[in-house]
This record gives C-alpha cells, sequence and structure tokens, in this order.
DNA sequence: GCCGTTTTCGGCCCGACTGTTTTCAGTCG
C-alpha cells in the first residue's frame, strides 16, 4: 500500500510539536519541522525511494527520520509518535491553540501554575497570577484572556466545509431509516453560511417515523444528549460541538417546511408577512387561505409561486432585498460552479505548495479548465519560500514547456507579491511587467489603523501592475479577525483602477465575504474566484468560493474566471 | 536530528513585532 505523503507529512510535524512541548532542543525540532516540510512538497515517488533504500538521499532526512519513514511505510505509524504523545501532557496541545501562546508559555504556565486546561488558564488570569511568572507581565496576561476570550467566541461553530459533508452524511443516514421517507439538508448549511452554528435537516415522516425518530437519533455516532423541545422537533449536540435540528414534516407539509426552516428569520418573516397581506396563513408546514383551505404545494418553488415570488436559491435567503427582486422577477441568475473555465491564485512546491508545477496543470486539465494562473510567493514571504528573481525565471521557463507539450490547458506565470506596510510591493515595476498577472495580497503588518491600511491597499491597487487584490479584509475563519478597513472605499478604487477583487476560495478564509459581493457588482467591479491551493485537491475549493459569489448574488458575468480565454487574457492586461 | 566536512563535532534560517527586559525571548507569518 502507498504512503500517504500528506499525512506522513502531518505526523512529522505532530513530532515536531511534541518535541517542542517535551522541552527538546530547538535543532532537533526544526529538523523534524523541515523533513515534514520536504515530504510534503516531494515531487519524486516516496514509495519508490523507500524500496531502493534511498529515503537518506533526500536533503533533511538522516538516519533517523528515515528509519521513522520506513516504519510509517510498513505499518502505517511511527511507535515513537504514540511515545511522546503519551509523554506529553494532553492539556498542552490544547493550551498552544490559544492565539498569542506559543509552546514555551504554555510550558510556563503548566509547570509553574500546574495549568492543566484553558478554564483553568482564564481563571489564572482573573487571580492575577500570570504576571508573577518569568517573562510575564500585566500585557501579556491581558493577551492571553484575550485570545481565549477570542476562542470561546467561536466555540459551537464549525467551517462550511466541514459542516456542509457532515450535514450531508446526517441526511443520508436518515433517509436509510425505515418510516423517513424524505431528509434534506436546510438551514445554514443550505444557505452555505461561511460558518454554521446549527445543523438544520427537513425529514418527511409517517406516525411510526416519528415515533422511532428520537431512538434512530440516540443510536446515531457522533450524536449526543438527544431532547425534543416541541412536538416535530428534536436537537441535539453534535460530538464535533455544534448543534443538530431535526425538523419533522407530514408528507404533505415537507416542501413548506423546507421552505419555513432554509430562509434566515428576516426572509422567512417576510414571507408570512406577504402571506397575511392575502389574509392567509404560512406555518407548521401549511400554507392556508383565508378560508381556512390548505393551498396544495408539491414543491418549494410552489410556496414561492403562490405568494407571487420568482423561486429565490437557498443561498440567497438572507432576507436582503431577494424578496423585493423575487416579486419584481429581477432574481439574478447564479453563477454555477460549471461556469468556471479556470482559476488563478494557486501554489506549487516553488514555494509552500505540495504539488509540482506540472501536477497542478495536468490537475487542472482533468477539470476541463482552459487556464490557470500560478502565484507563487513573492521573496517577502520567506516563511513561506518565497521566489528569489533566479527562481522566477526558471518557473517561467518551466511553464513555458509546460505550455508547449500541452495546448488545452494555458498555464499563465503570476505572482502573489506582497504589500508591503507603506503599499508598494516587493518587486519593481520592472520585475512585476514580466509576470502575465500579479495578485497583491497583505501578509504582514495586520496591526495598522483602518485608515492606514485602507490607504495602504488603495496605493497597492493604483500600481498599474497590479491585476488582482487578494484575500482583502487578511480574516481566517474561526481563527483571526478581519483587519479594519474602509472597505467601501477599497471597492471604489477598485472600480476607479480596474483592479479585479479576489473571492478567496480557501474555506478558512471566504475573503472577500458574501456581503460586499454585491457592492462590488453594483460599482462594476470585476471578481475573480480564487482557489488560493497549496495541493491539487485544494484547486476544488472553487465550490465555496462561488457559493460566496452565489449568496452574493453574482452571476458568470461579473466573475473573470468565467470568461473564455480570449476575454481572459485581454481582462488580464486592461490595466497595463 | 541533519549536514558537511578542513572526517567526528559545531553550526544550523528569516524579520517584524511585542513585551519584558537592560540585551533578549517568544510568537507569528
Amino acid at each position: 500500500m502507498a504512503m500517504d505523503r500528506q499525512e506522513l507529512a502531518e505526523l512529522l510535524a505532530s513530532m515536531a510539536l511534541l518535541l517542542e512541548l517535551a522541552g527538546e532542543n530547538t535543532f532537533k525540532i526544526r529538523a523534524y519541522q523541515g523533513a515534514s516540510r520536504t515530504i510534503g512538497k516531494l515531487t519524486e515517488d516516496l514509495d519508490e525511494l523507500y524500496r531502493s533504500g534511498k529515503l537518506e538521499t533526500i536533503k533533511g532526512i538522516g538516519r533517523a527520520i528515515a528509519r521513522h519513514i520506513a516504519e510509517y511505510a510498513e505499518t502505517g505509524t511511527i511507535e515513537e509518535y504514540r511515545q511522546l504523545k503519551s509523554t506529553v501532557a494532553p492539556s498542552l496541545l490544547e493550551l498552544v491553540k490559544i492565539p498569542g501562546l506559543g509552546p514555551k508559555k504554555a510550558m510556563a504556565v503548566h509547570a509553574a501554575l500546574g495549568v492543566n486546561s484553558i478554564g483553568e488558564l482564564e481563571y489564572a488570569c482573573r487571580e492575577n497570577r500570570l504576571i508573577a511568572l518569568n517573562g510575564f507581565g500585566e500585557k501579556t496576561q491581558q493577551a492571553v484572556l484575550r485570545g481565549i476570550e477570542y476562542m470561546k467566541k467561536f466555540q459551537g461553530s464549525l467551517l462550511l466545509a466541514e459542516a456542509w459533508p457532515l450535514a450531508e452524511r446526517v441526511a443520508a443516514y436518515l433517509l436509510e431509516q425505515d418510516g423517513l421517507t424524505a431528509a434534506q439538508v436546510a438551514g445554514e448549511v443550505r444557505r452555505r453560511c461561511p460558518t454554521v452554528r446549527e445543523i438544520v435537516v427537513v425529514v418527511q415522516a409517517d406516525a411510526a417515523g416519528l415515533a422511532a425518530l428520537e431512538g434512530i437519533l440516540t443510536a446515531m455516532p457522533g450524536v449526543e444528549q438527544v431532547t425534543s423541545p416541541e412536538t416535530g422537533c428534536f436537537a441535539a449536540t453534535l460530538s464535533v460541538g455544534i448543534s443538530l435540528l431535526i425538523r419533522v414534516a407530514a408528507v404533505a407539509e415537507f416542501p413548506t417546511a423546507l421552505c419555513l426552516f432554509t430562509g434566515n428569520e428576516r426572509h422567512v418573516a417576510e414571507l408570512i408577512r406577504l402571506a397575511g397581506e392575502q389574509g392567509w396563513t404560512l406555518a407548521g408546514g401549511r400554507l392556508v387561505t383565508a378560508d381556512g383551505k390548505a393551498v396544495p404545494v408539491a414543491a418549494e418553488a410552489d410556496v414561492y409561486r403562490k405568494l407571487g415570488l420568482d423561486y429565490p436559491e437557498p443561498e440567497l435567503r438572507e432576507g436582503q432585498d431577494e424578496i423585493a427582486l423575487a416579486a419584481r422577477q429581477r432574481l439574478p441568475v447564479l453563477v454555477q460552479p460549471g461556469d468556471l473555465r479556470g482559476a488563478f491564485h494557486m501554489h506549487t512546491t516553488y514555494s509552500d505548495g505540495t504539488a509540482s508545477l506540472a501536477a497542478m496543470g495536468e490537475a487542472a486539465a482533468t477539470r476541463g479548465w482552459s487556464y490557470i494562473g500560478i502565484t507563487d510567493h513573492s521573496r517577502t514571504a520567506v516563511y513561506a519560500g518565497g521566489l528569489s528573481l533566479g527562481q522566477i525565471q526558471a518557473q517561467r521557463q518551466e511553464i513555458e514547456r509546460l505550455n508547449a507539450n500541452r495546448p488545452d490547458c494555458l498555464i499563465l506565470a503570476g505572482i502573489e507579491s506582497d504589500i508591503l506596510p507603506d503599499g508598494s510591493l516587493d518587486y519593481p515595476d520592472d520585475i512585476l511587467a514580466q509576470f502575465d498577472f500579479v495578485i497583491a495580497s497583505v501578509h504582514s503588518a495586520f496591526r495598522q489603523s483602518a485608515a492606514e491600511k485602507t490607504k495602504r491597499l488603495k496605493k497597492a491597487m493604483q500600481n498599474r501592475y497590479v491585476t488582482m487584490l487578494g484575500h482583502p479584509t487578511g480574516r481566517i475563519l474561526l481563527a483571526r479577525e478581519e483587519y479594519p478597513l474602509d472597505m467601501p472605499e477599497i471597492i471604489q478604487t477598485a472600480a476607479d483602477t480596474g483592479t479585479i477583487i479576489e473571492i478567496n476560495a480557501s474555506p478558512y478564509r471566504l475573503d472577500l465575504d458574501w456581503t460586499w459581493c454585491r457592492v462590488a457588482r453594483e460599482k462594476g467591479v470585476l471578481l475573480s474566484v480564487n482557489p488560493d491551493a497549496h495541493g491539487v485537491a485544494e484547486l476544488d475549493s472553487v465550490v465555496y468560493g462561488v457559493a460566496v459569489a452565489r449568496k452574493g448574488g453574482l452571476t458568470a458575468a461579473n466573475l473573470l474566471n468565467t470568461r473564455e480565454r480570449p476575454e481572459m487574457l485581454t481582462l488580464l492586461k486592461r490595466k497595463r
């Protein structure tokens, strides 16, 4: 059986963290970190290297780590990892997740104060006990408290990319049970919200199915504490930490119930108000006329039709202007994943990606794309292996070779250039001019004021070689707040300068947020759904970016990478 | 733990930022 290169890389990285928490020497830790990176980015066949006994020819892999890899190849695990894990206090692994608390400080509070959990750490802060420790002070204690607050805020939420497949699994599981004849995901997941607090599934059940449901849920893997707050409704906590809500509908009521449990509160209130205007009631899975007759509803779209509305896609049902648009037959025709002709913003083994340039091109072609834009990191991003001037040349030459051999998917040579604190880029214009396109992104000096940051981004967009603005707000969902920014002014500048704004489709970012998409659209700003892929599989993140675009009411015409190749190439050059 | 030799140990990778410090350690990207 072939080795899972990514899993092995993660295993080695975990060993590095465990060694750090075990107080091992820095250089040993670095060796494991380096080996992890090397394995993650390896382009040669790892199994072949193992079979031929050549693991140690890889730079950064010596005798000890080669032995670990061999063990992994044979057994799928590494014994020393298991031992390390058993010697390091599990609470330390919890504590290092707090932003601002690294391994050293986590070890200090654990060793000196006996802190064994995040809760205990918070208590110790409130008791003012951290400031007594060496290297700690008032500000560090405050920072730790802020970090804890921040973590708490995100407890009970999952990324869409985690919640979506989970919700679909729950629905599929329920559908297999006797007496349950339909099950569909509703709520935040169906609306494709970037983060999800509650999974909602609407099931259609007969009387027997309803009676059995509590037992079915209790027996479901990953479910804790099932309650039934009202008839036809079951609530549970999932072991992943978010809640699950099951809404039961009778056969004739399923489509209406699905509608009522998909839209957000404002959307549904608006529907109920519209029904009320004609003396009807909309509740409990039924639409009832003034004289008490149930309006027949065979599908969700019928609910809207009976109320005089076009069908709004679930993503739009956020109680913005979608009802008004639906009433005037003015809903946008939302972009779909199949509309994409290619993608920009992806990394290769030249910087911090895990797949080679050739592999990314191959993967794009198998997805039916007719172009991709490679953007490795620029030289300021030393931590991410940013490209030197020499590497830029080498990469361009390789791209030209690949393009000569593979005309179906054109590879464009781009760069993700860092926007420096003063708004200039980290290559001079004559270098930038050599790229087919440039994505400009912020990766440093996050703590500027809103005014400084806005000025910084505006200056970058005013550079004629900056084709796109990358992840505009810098947020990491459930981990890092977006930095303060005058977003309307940023969007206006994009419009004025012809800069394309990225919808970063990484499920950890989804940045630009969907709420700004409509503003961009109204200003005539072109957007691009960019996977920000660091490996082949992450190219499929575009699905999440398309979800953002759809939620923001965008059509295929609002996006760059829905265009056929010639038009796309023209648009890339329009600032130059 | 890895590397590279001037063959058997000594050095190993970056820069900004912050906070706790009198000269540096820890964290982060």
